[in-house]
DNA sequence: TATTGTTATACTCTATAACTATA
DNA sequence: TATAGTTATAGAGTATAACAATA
């Protein structure tokens, strides 16, 4: 199927097939993810955000008063990784750390107005990038993808320690 | 949907919403491949192999006497960090990389009878990896995640630059 | 004792620039 | 001049260990 022919000695291969690869999920999320990287990556340049600062961004947006560790684990990532995240949002104005009195060595999260119009528009450019990459899949295909994803995820989650 | 409850002064969000993000296809590609990366480095440790070197291996089965160059292209990674991993495959003699008589610059890569034994086990524990994951999806969700991951993936490679 | 945020550190994956030996 | 492979290096993204302050 992407065979299409082969090296005589001393010969390069004409075409690389990728065979033993080709129909697995795995392999096809995998490529997949790194060209829909690429296309958001550019997306989000305009606004100096990247994957994960947008992320976390959003995230804070929707849930005013988190603390760090929440958001770590939303974003699936450590703890000593989130700091320097939450570190550039602050430095640019975008979120606030704020003291939490009644446990004081808590920090609650919270974006500013210049961080909620920032998110907005980012979510704006997402859409059009996600509309982009989407453009050849009808609907039903569409949901169809976020549900499988949805349910993969799920399942490695309940079936592991 | 994701909504739960929200914070009241100074205190923590119960659950933690993703609302702005949880439908879009890019934020599921991204989660669902964080779980799937897990279990596939789980599934290869067994044969020392990570998800790059069983790629590398498979694909220089799939097309014996192929050149580093093509290999780096099929993996969509760079020429110098192609060498890494074939200096490793090497080492481990699952392949060889043959001089090139009619192109002194060039080395043709193959699996050795090793390699071709190594990749063939991983490729039934992937099997199973992907039944795994896969578990709570019907053929129908199958075949179209597969084919909406290489549809996404055309259609970026097609439209930019 | 345990938890929140932090620092220091390291490992993997990826890229670019510039070299060598050929073509 | 251009290409195949290499070396050196750097930047993301991720992780763990261990600390200070607080619970």
């Amino acid at each position: 199927m992407s065979q299409v022919s082969n090296a005589h000695d001393g010969e390069a291969v004409s075409a690389v097939s990728d065979k033993t690869l080709a129909d697995l999920a795995g392999y096809r999320m995998k490529r997949a993810m790194t060209a829909v990287r690429a296309d958001l990556a550019r997306t989000l340049s305009p606004y100096d955000l990247r994957m994960i600062t947008y992320s976390a961004l959003a995230i804070i947006v929707d849930n005013p008063g988190l603390r760090q560790f929440q958001l770590a684990a939303a974003l699936r990532i450590s703890r000593p990784n989130l700091v320097v995240i939450v570190d550039e949002l602050e430095t640019r104005d975008l979120i606030r750390r704020d003291k939490v009195p009644s446990d004081r060595r808590a920090y609650a999260l919270k974006a500013t107005i210049k961080g909620g119009r920032l998110c907005e528009r980012a979510t704006e450019a997402i859409h059009e990038h996600e509309n982009r990459f989407l453009a050849r899949l009808n609907n039903r295909e569409r949901k169809t993808l976020v549900t499988a994803l949805q349910t993969i995820e799920a399942t490695l989650g309940d079936g592991a320690s």
